[in-house]
DNA sequence: TTTTCGCTTGAACATCTGTTCAAGTGTTAT
DNA sequence: ATAACACTTGAACAGATGTTCAAGCGAAAA
């Protein structure tokens, strides 16, 4: 069953919210290293090239989206993922890129 | 470490931009607008609320990013979704927005 | 041809956003 | 207490982006 034409989808800001934060090239290539494992903000800044302050920057829009958690140990932070939706898409348009790269 | 401290991810750029495209929320309701069925941009301006010229504009990002394709009848232009992981991804986190807005 | 319809395009504008740099906060070590 | 470490935060800037308005273009109707 269809929806009726003339109403828009009710959740479109929310989701565009969330595609929004992943479609910046340094937030999702954070998210890429925080999917597999808890990782220090130290860490992330040095396995993607990035400032630690713009990492922590990015990491402060993610964490308000709920995309991702922080937990303290000692001086460091740790970051992972907190979204099993996100991770499943991160993982699924992931594999599928790469897959389409490899028959182009 | 374990092992080598994860590498960028290689597709981060392509992937973002498909994120990127899907992360406004005028693009958003137009991508949920053509996922169903085609629709011509007269259409799709009306359901949305947007206007003609914007959602041209729109269309021809989503086009360059090859989530939709054009396809001419007369003097309309009918849009569709041209990317099945785009229409999965679109229908996965649609349906995980609405049920979390249920339980809460 | 001329007109009308449907869509596209370019320019202009205001707003948003990513990044850097410098300063600040909290935690552990000396 | 002081210093070193790990991260956060705010200001500031350049560049990107969404939207509007007006003009342009192709296809069908008159």
């Amino acid at each position: 069953m269809t929806r009726p034409l003339a109403q828009p989808y009710e959740h479109a800001a929310e989701l565009a919210g969330v595609f929004h934060l992943m479609g910046d090239p340094s937030r999702l290539s954070i998210l890429m290293l925080v999917m597999e494992q808890a990782r220090s903000v130290g860490e992330i800044a040095a396995a993607s090239g990035h400032s630690v302050s713009l990492v922590s920057h990015h990491l402060r829009l993610l964490r308000a989206g709920r995309l991702v958690q922080a937990e303290r140990r000692g001086k460091q932070v740790f970051y992972s993922l907190d979204d099993e939706h996100v991770r499943s898409v991160l993982r699924d348009m992931a594999a599928h890129i790469a897959e389409d790269a490899e028959h182009a």
